[in-house]
RNA sequence: GGCCCGUUCGUCUAGGGGUUAGGACGUUAGAUUUUCAUUCUAGAAACAGGGGUUCGAUUCCCCUACGGGCUACCA
């Protein structure tokens, strides 16, 4: 492509939820459309209509928000190359199929599937093409008259690509470098189905080039179908106009078996959707990474680190570095399998690295999804500063924090009873009246008086520190204890000891 | 089966004709933290195999093996 901007798309079909390789295609496509100053596009491929499903557009979109990776162009904003659905441009691309007709690079195919079928069977390796038309029922075979007669008495049929004999296609793969197809090996594929939708060939090259697009990020899975397209930018005429290919590597399930697939979550334990998928036919929900508990910062670091890399020791990337830094010249070839456990140490290290007050509301969501209520937004802020860096999912918030907002229900009797004694009981007993009379109540004299108050009476701090703990927090969890004390204050402090007093002592 | 793509620690990867083959996750051991986590230190851990080319190959070439993808009127 010549002097122009560069547009890219991002070119999912709706049929169900957005998969973690489809989120990495599009941040790809995102971060190499936001670093030249070019157009990001998402164009809905639609022309399946029995794999249509309902909501999976919008479902598409959410994602994509959820991500901050917003495409500039699509069905959700319109723009100057509208409509972005392949269904609402139907009727563009019967005429560049009959252009190929009529310029003999593609003819009128008559067989029925079970024909197709039959001979799939008869013929070990079968392939619709230059060795098998002339057995078959089409434009080649048939003579014009027989053609017309078939036309006119509206027998469904297809418009195939003529994949010439013994030439060589020839490209050059941004990732890959040079790649060629000998079209001996290629089959005349569907470009027009019966019901008049075009096949993913044909939209793909009349809608690239319709819509300008300079650079096509896709999936290795496309690169047998490549040649096909490249034919298709030769006979359309539009050769010069071609974008550059880039196939990226697969993501690779854990054991390395097969690409990831929506059933492996399930299998492998993690999620494979950026988002809950809902089936309104099953009613069977798929897990997202948002739902587990997963940043959006994380989710696009890990993505990112997928398949490409900075060339230095940098891991964290925030989405405007990744834009910064990203290179298709460091961009790896081959399949990268999916590890969860470090896709969680990225969540982990951006709970670390974001503050409280970024944290807040995703934070309270997942608490007030548990039913707790928070009440007081500075208390909630102070909490997440101190248990962040023990959180490595936003869901482990509630574990970490209920405690601060509720008085524990239960208590890990095991750990206090079996070394319960009565001189504790008045250790405790002491400590709320020393607590009481605290005109100050914060961490360092807290712990002050409390260690004070162990040497007097004889204990080791170990022995009642515990107990303490899970007095104020329900077990052995938490951060420092008496950080927890100053944040409840003395009031549900005190609250707390005589509460846990009584059941330690029951 | 055919065609295409690929192959550095368990995983993600850096590197690239002469390196102690580097980093990160995970893992192991230790320190700190009188819970747990964080943090810190140390350790184990890799160039698929065979032929070339070369003074010298993990690096370049070929073959083999292995892995993956595609092979629909699905994308």
């Amino acid at each position: 492509m010549s002097n122009s901007k560069v547009r890219v798309r991002f070119a999912p079909s709706p049929t169900g939820g957005l998969h973690l390789g489809g989120v990495r295609t599009a941040l790809f496509n995102y971060l190499f459309a936001k670093q030249q100053g070019g157009t990001f596009v998402l164009r809905v491929e639609d022309t399946d209509q029995t794999r249509f499903v309902e909501g999976a557009e919008q479902y598409i979109l959410d994602c994509l928000a959820w991500c901050g990776i917003t495409p500039d162009e699509g069905p959700h904003t319109g723009g100057q190359y509208a409509p972005y659905r392949q269904s609402e441009r139907k009727a563009i691309y019967r005429e560049y199929a009959e252009k190929l007709v009529a310029h003999g690079h593609a003819y009128y195919a008559f067989d029925t599937p079970e024909e197709l079928d039959a001979k799939r069977k008869e013929v070990p390796n079968f392939q619709y093409g230059h060795f098998h038309r002339s057995e078959l029922r089409n434009s080649i075979s048939l003579t014009t008259g027989q053609v017309e007669h078939l036309l006119d008495a509206g027998v469904p049929h297809v418009i195939r690509l003529k994949v010439p004999e013994d030439e060589s296609v020839r490209f050059n793969d941004m990732i890959r470098g040079d790649v060629v197809f000998e079209t001996n090996q290629v089959d005349d594929k569907v470009l027009l189905k019966a019901d008049g939708m075009p096949t993913y060939h044909l939209a793909v090259v009349v809608d690239d080039y319709l819509m300008k697009i300079t650079h096509a990020f896709r999936g290795e899975e496309w690169l047998p179908s490549a040649p096909v397209h490249i034919l298709l930018w030769k006979y359309l005429g539009w050769a010069a106009d071609m974008p550059q290919w880039a196939h990226l590597p697969l993501i690779l399930k854990p054991d390395g078996h097969g690409k990831l697939s929506k059933r492996d979550g399930a299998k492998f334990g993690f999620p494979v959707y950026a988002m809950d998928w809902k089936d309104q036919v099953t009613g069977e929900t798929t897990p997202g990474f948002r739902e587990m508990g997963f940043l959006p910062e994380a989710f696009i670091n890990f993505l990112g680190m997928l398949g490409w890399n900075p060339g230095t020791d940098q891991e964290i990337f925030s989405l405007t570095e990744l834009v910064e830094k990203f290179s298709i010249e460091r961009i790896n070839k081959s399949g990268a399998k999916f590890d969860f456990e470090k896709a969680k140490w990225y969540n982990a290290e951006w709970i670390k690295k974001l503050s409280a007050e970024s944290l807040k509301l995703k934070v309270k969501a997942v608490l007030e999804d548990k039913g707790v209520a928070i009440a007081d937004d500075e208390l909630l802020l102070k909490v997440i500063e101190t248990v962040k860096d023990r959180c490595t999912l936003l869901t482990d918030f509630y574990q970490q924090s209920v405690y601060f907002f509720e008085t524990p229900k239960e208590y890990d009797l095991n750990a206090v009873k079996p070394k319960w004694t009565d001189t504790k009981t008045d250790f405790f007993g002491t400590l709320i009246t020393r607590y009481a009379e605290l005109p100050n109540w914060e961490a360092t004299q807290l712990e002050i008086d409390f260690k004070y108050l162990c040497e007097e009476t004889g204990f080791k701090i170990g022995d009642v520190m515990l107990p303490f703990r899970i007095m104020l927090v329900g077990g052995k969890f938490g951060p420092h204890v008496f950080d927890i004390v100053a944040l409840l204050g003395k009031e549900e402090t005190i609250i707390r000891i005589e509460k846990a007093l009584v059941a330690f002592t029951a």
